[in-house]
DNA sequence: TTATGATGTAACTAAATTGTAACAATCAAA
DNA sequence: TTTGATTGTTACAATTTAGTTACATCATAA
């Protein structure tokens, strides 16, 4: 196996995220039978502040798992003893915890079956490092701002970061959206803004936070500036049956906005 | 060193778009201008179980070369009107159907001409029957190792890796692309594209991961090449019905690039 | 050598995105 | 109802991003 070094440099991503700060620090749980990545990969996870564990074949990667109860794997496919399939399958008999699988570029079918074990996402090998803690950041992000949502318990639709509302599907690996089975194109700013309003359902922002959050305002800058409407206006154009009548995009008026919480979809958001 | 995967036992890949030739005799044609050469070979052929067509000249050869799609060609070179080599030459214009050019005993230069025309062996005359179909098996398990080897089961392409789209093919394993039916001849570096994004259906990567995979740059390297961009640019025009509405090599704006996802894979439909 | 094709870059064109301003519509309290 | 604040919408200019073309370079084959 082999994978592609490089310096630390990380590089500034395309769009603003949430600055989402973990109380603890979060777990990755590296499996890979190559000792220098995962090394590499251990080192450099715990430079950004996670606690990362490794595990040399699936056997190992079990026990592990069962010990430390990871937020997150990172999972190569081919490994002795155990494949990634194993672990994932045995990983999934018990819960949700997201899977990044490794795979190499020639091998489609490996992705898929994995995929559909219930993996959440791949990196083809090889990979940069940068690359897998995009990913990672982006998981971890929104899985624990699910749990924060629904109570840390089901985290069904967070399988494969796919969240789906009546006709709106998103898909946040991705950023993909869909209406009515057909893709929608949402620019950059447009997807961060719903990414933000989508995975917190219910939860009302201000104009200022979201501010913060998608524009990168700092904390106390004065709003004199429409854009979050015009974005919302937007929005709802591409999303909404009736515009005049939105279903996703809530006015709360006099505070912000708002994503629609939806009742009793939980055991229906799973996508097929 | 580069990693072995170990896909050999998976089964047929979930691609319902694979081309499901229903399992049929192989076909031969039979091409020489002496009809008592024809009449024996074709005799001898159909008894071992082959379909075999036959034609005296290179013309009446292309023609049947179109309507019955031979699986390999039995080619004398001295013909009138078009000899061995014009043959070999438009067959190979299309595809890779096995070749076997029949020569005379004296003519070295002869036979080294066709073998670079792309013709795949070739049989001394005089030969015996017994001599050609060895080497027509031969041939035929050589390249028939994915589809007959897997015994009664579906044969044709069920674990080649090929991969149709819509007119367009791509076969991995051999490295070639058709349109139509017609082979479309890319260079290197498009077909390695081709690949990382053909055999990554609906995974959108951006131009710094592109660069990583298929020009080996390194992960931190800063974008300011339009590589990227230029070769997309080719094989839509190589690629695509409308290169002004890409339906295959899709981009994601503010992202990158993506090869459309196909249905059957998942429910979303490809998109327009 | 020339000729050919592959490849990458620069420069230009086309198109999409984005924020602002202006104005319209709506709400909620008096 | 009026009034002021809030929200919704539209148009537009500036900017960013993508698509395309022409060309220089390099390698390779004739």
């Amino acid at each position: 196996m082999m994978m592609m070094m490089t310096s630390d440099n990380i590089e500034a991503q395309s769009f603003p995220e949430l600055g989402n700060t973990p109380n603890r620090a979060e777990r990755i749980l590296i499996v890979d039978d190559e000792a220098s990545i995962r090394r590499i990969l251990e080192t450099r996870f715990k430079m950004l502040g996670y606690e990362a564990m490794t595990a040399g074949d699936g056997e190992e990667a079990l026990v592990l798992y069962a010990k430390f109860e990871p937020d997150l794997v990172v999972l190569d496919i081919m490994m002795p003893k155990l494949d990634g399939y194993g672990v994932t399958k045995e990983i999934r008999k018990r819960n949700d915890t997201p899977i990044i699988l490794l795979t190499a570029l020639g091998d489609v079918s490996e992705r898929i079956t994995g995929l559909e074990l219930g993996a959440d996402d791949y990196v083809i090998k090889p990979f940069s490092p940068k690359e897998l803690e995009a990913r990672v950041k982006s998981i971890l992000r929104r899985v624990g701002q699910n749990k924060q949502q629904s109570g840390g318990n089901t985290l069904k639709e967070s399988n494969a970061n796919v969240l789906t509302f009546g006709l709106v599907k998103i898909d946040f690996n991705k950023r993909q959206v869909f209406r009515k089975n057909e893709r929608i194109r949402l620019t950059g700013m447009e997807f961060c803004l719903l990414e933000l309003l989508a995975s917190n359902q219910g939860k009302p922002f201000s104009r200022g936070e979201i501010l913060q959050h998608v524009w990168s305002y700092p904390s106390d800058q004065r709003i004199d500036t429409r854009v979050v409407d015009v974005h919302i206006s937007r929005l709802r154009e591409k999303l909404e049956s009736d515009k005049a009548n939105p279903e996703l995009i809530l006015t709360a008026r006099g505070i912000g906005y708002m994503f629609a919480k939806l009742e009793g979809l939980d055991d229906q958001n799973r996508n097929k």
